[in-house]
DNA sequence: CCAGACGTTGTT
DNA sequence: GTCTGG
DNA sequence: CCAGACGTTGTT
DNA sequence: GTCTGG
């Protein structure tokens, strides 16, 4: 499933200088950085080695309006025409991911598919492999770029205000598209349909925010939505994250371990 | 007309 | 806000 | 995070 | 009370 992120800014940086990443990126990660420097609650709810999407964290982000900034959007997009909280709350449950195939369609994504795409800075993702048919024993995978860069995804959000309270929250999904070949291995409970997030390469992010003014404005922008290619991926089991026993939101959350009573897929 | 849904991954 | 189903 | 399940033998 | 699934 799409909806356990790791979200480590402040290691973005230091992992690029460390791999000597070019720098104009380095340059780019220190900029959004002293944004965050600013924000006091910085340790408390935005560095994440693990968290799930139903608990709704906010994650970094950034938009056309605002490309210097790293902005820090709700995950779970609530549409701009919600009534009221109850919905809002309901509906937030079920947009943390939106399919890229439909986003220009559906009701509660195709305003913010047109005007307000974004791009979700991540440092990794989870998912989950079911080791029985059933899905009794998931196995969690973590997937970052092997270089170890943030990884910019897809992403769509949307201002929505709280008529009962005046409150206004911002939010955001990220956009699935189709599995590569070794996360359809992982993502392997239904072989129809495995999903994974949609990962902009690094030198097309600024693609995604491009203003739709047209046809083939629009045309370019779904031709983003793909799978990436697994030979820039690291991909690895690791240990439960969830539940009384998992690791939960912690450093070991990212560390490899090995399955000695199961097989399971391993890639290089 | 008007109430109810509006969604995903993975199930029923 | 807009569509669908009853 | 938080709502919902928490079970069996035997049947669909 | 505690675990699972979304």
């Amino acid at each position: 499933m799409c909806y356990d992120v790791a979200t480590n800014y402040k290691r973005q940086l230091k992992e690029a200088e460390r791999l000597g990443a070019d720098k104009s990126e380095i340059d780019f990660l220190s900029k959004k950085l002293k944004e965050l420097e600013k924000l006091k609650r910085y340790n408390e709810s935005i560095e994440h080695y693990y968290t799930s999407g139903f608990s709704h964290q906010k994650l970094g982000v950034i938009t056309a309006d605002k490309p210097d900034e790293l902005q820090f959007f709700q995950w779970g997009l609530i549409p701009f025409w919600v009534k009221d909280s109850k919905t809002a709350q309901k509906l937030s449950n079920q947009t943390l991911n939106a399919r890229g195939e439909t986003i220009f369609e559906k009701p509660s994504f195709r305003a913010a598919a047109k005007k307000r795409r974004c791009l979700v800075v991540l440092t990794g993702y989870y998912e989950h492999y079911w080791a029985d048919a059933k899905g009794k024993r998931k196995i969690p995978y973590y997937i970052e770029f092997k270089n170890k860069l943030p990884m910019y995804m897809g992403g769509l959000w949307e201002e929505w205000v709280d008529k009962e309270t005046g409150e206004v929250v911002k939010t955001v999904t990220i956009v699935t598209t189709e599995a590569n070949s070794a996360l359809a291995k992982v993502h392997n409970r239904d072989e129809s349909n495995p999903r994974m997030l949609n990962i902009i390469p690094n030198e097309m992010k600024f693609d995604w925010l491009h203003e739709i003014q047209n046809d083939s404005d629009k045309k370019f922008i779904e031709s983003l939505i793909r799978p990436y290619p697994e030979e820039e991926l690291t991909i690895y089991p690791v240990g439960q994250l969830r539940g009384k026993n998992g690791l939960g939101d912690v450093p070991e959350a990212h560390e490899k371990v090995e399955y000695e009573d199961i097989e399971v897929p391993l890639f290089d």
